[in-house]
DNA sequence: GTCTATACCCAGATAGAC
DNA sequence: GTCTATCTGGGTATAGAC
């Protein structure tokens, strides 16, 4: 049984102790302690702490990729409720912020954002570009469909998705890892509501 | 001419290091070079490193004091104009954020939020429980004058300022130090003509 | 109050035996 | 592939002369 495969222990045990402590924090000697093995041997599987950062990155690139089901779906939207358009655009984020590991990810980049350009424009294009246009197309849409008042589709979505944007800061920055599963989903309901109180702004008056 | 006031020297230096790399990665040792003084001369003035970084954080805590004349002036909001509230409500934080000291020990609280519990609890009460406090006292009093429709005065609060502190984030943690003047300006025309949409918006239908 | 010199510790990383 | 042993560098902080 050769099959215990250090190379993903040591990654676990990374992702674990990065998103605790910070990346600057921990100690390669931490890592080996972790990983029931000594520091030397780390360096058999990645050759500098700097390399495994780099290597839970690259999962995350992949894991976030958006898959062309998803795609297809927005691209489908012909449906006039509301709550329908609204589990379409949301569906993708949360199924990414269920995941452990993702949201362990999350809160490495959150404490790196500041000094790594890598992380920089990860944050810039999957939490503000890719999700702000996707958002304004899906509240165009809806005032197309006569669903909302006709406003500034780009602002609306800004709205609605910079208060998410701003409530996952608090609760990788501030809260975790304290009651994580508790402000997660407190997280999805506030959002859900978010889009009911704009939505109920915007009624078309009859 | 002894008044070569080293300890304030010491205080703006670290300042500016922390500001652009985070304490962590600052060493006393460059502290002592850019002030131009050996290493062992800053323990004459500060008994450590995190000591200096105490003395920043209590000038700061003396700088967000609100002081009475603007808690007055909240209290007497009889206009019936919109503007004008909105320039009462965002007068203190236009003041705190046009100053270049307080900008630089913002950046050192963004950066070093997710590990220090004493920041936690600065920025939760002054970025984000005293403003919405704020905030919808103000919305309240609009919605009383016959100003904006009734809603939730909370949530549309939370609507309002969230939005600025997701920018803020973007700011400090994206974009410093990078065109900070510019980032600033357009923060403060954001966050303008987010109220305008918001209140827009809401806008009574006679 | 500032200096030189140095103590002491822990970081990341490597060499080479097994 | 894992170990022991070790290198090198940089960190915070102190002692004691001037």
């Amino acid at each position: 049984m050769t099959k215990r495969n250090t190379k993903e222990i040591i990654l676990k045990k990374s992702i674990d102790l990065f998103a605790e402590k910070g990346y600057d924090n921990v100690s390669v000697r931490e890592i080996a302690k972790a990983s029931s093995i000594k520091e030397s041997s780390i360096y058999n599987h990645y050759k500098s702490k700097q390399q495994i950062l780099d290597t839970i990155f690259e999962y995350l690139s992949k894991e976030m990729v958006v898959d062309t089901q998803t795609e297809q779906e927005i691209e489908n939207i012909v449906t006039k409720d509301i709550t329908e358009f609204y589990k379409i655009g949301s569906q993708y984020y949360e199924n990414k912020l269920r995941d452990p590991t993702n949201l362990k990810i999350f809160r490495i980049l959150f404490i790196e954002l500041y000094h790594n350009s890598q992380i920089k424009n990860f944050i810039q294009k999957f939490l503000i570009e890719i999700p702000i246009q996707g958002w304004t197309q899906l509240f165009s849409q809806m005032m197309e469909n006569n669903l909302i008042r006709k406003v500034d589709s780009e602002h609306l979505a800004n709205t609605y998705f910079k208060y998410g944007v701003e409530l996952l800061f608090e609760i990788f920055l501030i809260y975790y890892p304290e009651d994580l599963e508790t402000h997660l989903n407190n997280f999805f309901i506030k959002m859900e509501n978010h889009m009911h109180f704009l939505t109920d702004c915007l009624l078309i008056n009859e």
